[in-house]
DNA sequence: AGTGTCACCTGAACCTCATTCGGAATTTTT
DNA sequence: AAAAATTCCGAATGAGGTTCAGGTGACACT
């Protein structure tokens, strides 16, 4: 276990998962130039990402400013019981929800949303405030985002 | 403004946005035929989005869970003044922090971090704490994830 | 209504790059 | 140390990205 670490990846394995997430239009020629492997070798390597589902798929980066959707905001729910996955998933369907997570602390879930203005905002949380088991909703609109950007392949040495 | 609405974006745009957004690696052709259109005609508006800004940038995901970062968790973080830009910056480079808000509310700062392990969720916090602007914090840490998607091209008719 | 302009699409051609294959080298196992 | 497995490279093939010239439709202006 010297090459590779206990993910079962090596230093060649994260440099690579790095710059894919970065960008992944670039030719296995230019990724292999910049992990030291022939264009064949980056080819195996990505295809087993794909495959053992490290990398779940490619897809392009809307800018959120440029597609109409400009509000961002974060929403705590209060619900009573466990009723989450009754209540709340009917909101997936919904492309301005982008995360629903179950979190700890004073509230049940954290919601993630994006939208075209404040007035589709309103609507959306009419439409929890109608929801039998919600019991209170808090609302944290984003005023500015300094940083925004999917999951990172490096791990910090603290 | 019949074609195109005050985006400048026509229906065929917004489901091409829609499709790229979920699997960026669809050859022009099967876009087209989704679309109704040739592959050159597929790809002039790709490159137009690309240049207009509204793809930033083409990526791969990486599963959180299968690269070593399965603690998710956002903080709210209250700071002395607006020392938002000078002290909290200094995290952006930190692959574990994925995003930084300024949100409404009875906090200043949002974050979400995504961590191997507790033990570096907590040096994090130690090292929030000892930030001489920052306040105080509260930790809500993900139990489970129901959804978690980036920008969706759509929009819902409230 | 006629005419010019412009934006967009199509089909063919080219050319880069992804993909496959056999063989060599390195690593791991017995 | 030998053998097995894994990983890599270089060359060949083929798919698909990319460009170009030409055609079509919509819109505006006279």
């Amino acid at each position: 276990m010297t090459l590779k670490d206990t993910q079962g990846l090596d230093a060649i394995d994260r440099k690579l998962l790095g710059l894919l997430s970065e960008d992944a239009e670039q030719s296995y020629a230019t990724l292999g130039d910049k992990v030291g492997l022939s264009p064949p070798a980056v080819h195996e390597r990505v295809k087993r990402y794909k495959a053992s589902g490290r990398i779940s798929g490619v897809t392009a980066q809307l800018d959120p400013m440029m597609t109409g959707k400009p509000f961002l905001a974060f929403l705590h729910v209060d619900t009573t019981g466990w009723g989450k996955s009754t209540a709340m998933m009917e909101l997936r369907d919904l492309p301005e929800l982008e995360e629903i997570h179950s979190v700890t602390g004073d509230t049940c879930m954290l919601l993630k949303v994006r939208m075209q203005d404040s007035k589709a905002m309103e609507a959306l949380l009419k439409r929890l405030y109608d929801m039998p088991d919600v019991v209170s909703t808090k609302t944290y609109v984003a005023l500015s985002t300094y940083l925004e950007r999917p999951v990172q392949a490096g791990i910090t040495e603290f």
